[in-house]
DNA sequence: TCCGGTAACTTAACAGTGTTAAGTTATCAC
DNA sequence: GTGATAACTTAACACTGTTAAGTTACCGGA
């Protein structure tokens, strides 16, 4: 038969993944489901993408550059501090995190047989958002607002603060009677804390 | 022909499931697999448990007293600063799901819908884990170590950050040629300064 | 000794999963 | 017209959790 074009089925098929994938969850997300919703046999996928990992694959590298733009539009607020513009990334970080729980299970929550080999060039994309924590550490630490510390492993141990607070929220592991908002904010305070040189000292207590 | 007391059969039945967990993890622990091994049919262990959630809320919770058992251990350590405790506390808490990966993963990274509505009772012994971590922290508010906050919210901050750097690395999402046991060691230190006064003056820059 | 009940267990089935091998059809270049 | 090729499908394999219905084996009471 041959209707489709082979890049707009591919599209297609990316289209209907992601909209399973938002409104069902990975949990759900079937390549049988995919291919009944666009009216081709399951097979047919496979003709586009290796195999479900790799269609997956793709659906991270979209949520890697949705949360790169909103990073982005976040850390070139310029005319901010340094330490207001490192909050602003990890609120932004946040509230991608709760705002597109789907996207963020399969980027940063997947268990790592579940996405196989993960390929070296959407890897780099990947750390693209590391790296923008990264330069603001280091200009903070150019400034002195910072401790001195290689920046990425810096960024490395904010980032995995961050995705402890949107995991155990998505993941449903803290007490219904804590405020989520507030361990968010408290969070975002005490790990830039950590960070910040030990004279410090602040008007308050 | 009822050869297995009842109580017998479903320790057998946990004490398969628990071994398959460990050797073949998670994603490949199947109630037919579980059958089989223990030479029974895999209906038989719906006898036994309601259903596959409920052998995983029992693994679970096995996961949990084993957890507790080993921050006991550290937490009773007196003649030990308090800040020094909930560094071991910390430090405990990361080495055990490293060492654990399986265990953790049911405990603490399993989408919530796989382990539907986790019964009151053992929630309720899940989180004295993280009551330990609080305990130490009021006698750390108390001796003026750490800054006056819920305890329970300090705690769940701490427990999160943590979380944040064990999953990070079960999942592998950490670039590969970051120290994995310096992320560890900054990440505990970094979260216990952001909880420390302000005013508080070292030796070291 | 026979009868009913029950506990322990099994078989068969349902509705799904990812994936592969083999088969079909339509179009296009020569 | 012929052969190649792209696009697509059907059937199958080996799994999954779970339920309904069926089968034994034993045990207390008449």
């Amino acid at each position: 038969m041959g209707q489709e074009s082979k890049n707009g089925l591919q599209r297609r098929i990316l289209d209907t993944a992601r909209r399973l994938l938002i409104s069902d969850g990975y949990a759900r997300l079937s390549m049988r489901k995919i291919a009944r919703e666009i009216g081709y046999s399951a097979t047919t996928i496979y003709l586009h993408f290796k195999n479900k990992d790799q269609l997956v694959h793709a659906l991270i590298e979209e949520g890697v550059s949705r949360l790169h733009r909103r990073l982005l539009s976040r850390s070139n607020q310029n005319g901010e501090g340094v330490r207001k513009r490192l909050r602003n990334l990890c609120s932004e970080y946040v509230v991608f995190g709760l705002d597109n729980p789907e996207y963020y299970e399969i980027m940063y929550m997947l268990h790592p047989e579940n996405l196989a080999r993960y390929p070296a060039d959407k890897y780099r994309r990947a750390r693209k958002n590391l790296e923008l924590l990264a330069s603001v550490y280091q200009e903070g630490v150019d400034g002195n607002v910072f401790q001195r510390l290689d920046p990425m492993l810096a960024a490395s141990i904010i980032w995995s603060h961050m995705h402890g607070v949107v995991s155990l929220i998505l993941s449903e592991r803290f007490d219904a009677r804590l405020d989520k908002d507030r361990v968010i904010g408290e969070s975002i305070e005490r790990v830039i804390r950590g960070f910040e040189p030990e004279h410090r000292i602040r008007s308050t207590v």
